[in-house]
DNA sequence: TTGTATGCGTTATCAG
DNA sequence: CTGATAACGCATACAA
């Protein structure tokens, strides 16, 4: 019952040809197999090509758990990435196993539903999986988390932070994006200034995005409309909910700065179901964390924030940690400020194609 | 130089505690410290104390290399997923990854940023790995790919997929769902009916939701405007331009079906761009991937799909197999059209709250 | 260039 | 309940 190969092959029957398999097939030994599949300028020609016909047939794949263990290195990376769905991270995620794959490394990706519950949990099974290097997402972790990396030898490097006394950090300057999409709106006139933004309790990004507001407000002596300041989880719903909210409070306002892109739709939404004017009545900015506020209707001023390249910085110091060089230096990430009017090619109607007479 | 602890230790220096150091530190032999640690109740009361006080102690992390070989089994199992970023993949990963994660099984990702490329290598290195099971996307894929599944013996399953003689396929019936978009045009008396969708050519999901939507077209006696249907890759700005491209050919249309809701984003700005009043000279419909298309202004009538829900089934499905069991049937998974009109709550700017009186 | 033998860190078998 | 000891499959230093 339980021998037929096509059945349900659970556990027990895995045992896998391995090189010892093509070993006797092709005539040699062992240790000949190996260095002809991981060091073929090691072995002569004619054997090689005996092995690897061998290895052909056999539909032979290495065994990885082995192979760790007699490396001492898995040639993975691993990432911790709380809230994974429906957020910028799979960006960031990306070009950082696309970088990492440059050299020949995996990634193995963590994306707990539930943030902050089991992060030590979740590393410790990474270590154990055997991951050479860890990536982590922001800066602010519990003190066990640093003790177990330090402890295991592990080198790390935490995406989307500032600095931190625990180790490197690939961010960007939040602040300066802040000022930007402030400096903006002053430009324009704008005084009155509300805020809906991203949960500053658990989320050191938006922390940092909302301070960075309020000083780049303070430096020309303006500040946030306390009522006009709603924070909320990252959400089409919940910016449609704020936004609703403000309305609701019929708070004069100039300008309205949405955390992320997410909630600037949703808050663009609300503005055009209560049939508000904008930008003729009010201003809407918003941080880009997606990628697609400059897509957005009616469109707004955005700040193109440097997701994917953090994934990228990410990989390469993680890269240079693995072969022991010395991290290379970084400068900073660059953040755009995208005006209101570059949506896209204009198209009319009226006449046809866009480009002829 | 090398032998301070805090430089950069690339891999020699690696050699991290182990069992051995455990069991001397507790005073017991290995075994005993293996038990104790994966199998509690087989052990006594005191060494178990003793043993646990040692790991604390020293901060042992266990080697998954080792246990992996040890075990004939690794506790993961990998999915390969092209084109990670930005789609509603996340959504589906996240869901999968969190059903295994009930029965302590790890998510191994890879996301090549190139399709078809190299399938074949990303799945052998994930067998190298040593993973116990795999999560495919969708069911085309050269016949290596099935070959080498096989010839390993590891369980596998095609997510977003709907039949294969391959193997078991997780998917929600595509078809049904243009249907019901299709309907819903044709109760509003729509007959001029033009597509933008995702490109078929590469792209098994859009082709099937594609012809679903000819087939149902057909059953009302009507069909594609075939000056009207761009194919495009999914995205805002292919949206916007493939929009700009039909309302530059001047096509009598009364609805446009959009292939996802990033392509109805871009379309929809385009078309507010172009001053066409939707949905009064023009309905638009999508699917709904990513479940943003209900926020999008205007108000859009879509098919939400089960995306999370394929990830659970496919997560159900791999458990049953590693645990050896018949898989579980599942139902169809289910499909619901969002109406226009359903944004969300009502916001009356002139009256502040929405709830009293 | 190739074969041999040992080690990698755990789990599992089998006595005690 | 606990202690030896043999796999597990591969890489590699060493010998030939």
């Amino acid at each position: 019952m339980s021998s037929s190969p096509n059945r349900f092959s659970g556990l027990p029957a895995k045992r896998s040809t391995s090189l010892a398999d093509v070993a006797s097939l092709a005539g040699v030994s062992t240790g000949t197999v190996s260095r002809a599949l991981t060091r073929p300028d090691m072995i002569s020609e004619a054997t090689r090509e005996r092995v690897l016909a061998a290895v052909e047939r056999l539909g032979y794949v290495a065994n990885g758990a082995a192979r760790a263990l007699a490396m001492r290195r898995t040639m993975s990376v691993g990432a911790v990435v709380p809230r994974f769905g429906g957020s910028s991270f799979p960006t960031m995620i990306q070009a950082l196993e696309a970088t990492l794959a440059e050299q020949g490394y995996t990634l193995l990706l963590a994306a707990p539903e539930h943030r902050q519950s089991n992060e030590l949990a979740i590393l410790r099974t990474m270590l154990e999986r055997g991951v050479d290097a860890v990536a982590l997402l922001s800066s602010d972790h519990p003190r066990d988390v640093f003790a177990m990396l330090g402890n295991s030898r592990t080198p790390f490097v935490m995406m989307w932070a500032q600095e931190s006394v625990e180790g490197a950090c690939i961010g960007f300057d939040e602040p300066a994006a802040a000022a930007l999409l402030v400096d903006h709106l002053a430009e324009l006139g704008h005084r009155r200034i509300g805020f809906i933004g991203g949960l500053t309790a658990d989320n050191e990004r938006a922390r940092r995005r909302f301070q960075g507001l309020l000083r780049a407000l303070a430096r020309r002596g303006l500040e946030l409309l306390e009522e006009a300041t709603i924070e909320t989880d990252y959400g089409f719903q919940q910016g449609f909910d704020a936004m609703g909210m403000l309305l609701g409070r019929r708070v004069k306002l100039d300008a309205v700065v949405c955390g992320n892109d997410y909630l600037a739709a949703g808050a663009l939404s609300a503005l055009d179901r209560a049939g508000v004017d904008v930008p003729g009545s009010l201003s809407v900015a918003s941080f880009n964390d997606n990628d697609f506020a400059p897509f957005l209707h009616p469109p707004l001023t955005t700040v193109r924030l440097p997701i994917r390249e953090i994934g990228e910085q990410a990989g390469r110091y993680l890269l240079a940690r693995l072969h022991d060089r010395p991290p290379v230096p970084m400068g900073p990430l660059p953040i755009e400020l995208i005006r209101r009017s570059s949506t896209g090619p204009k198209v009319d109607i009226n006449r046809g194609r866009t480009s002829a007479a």
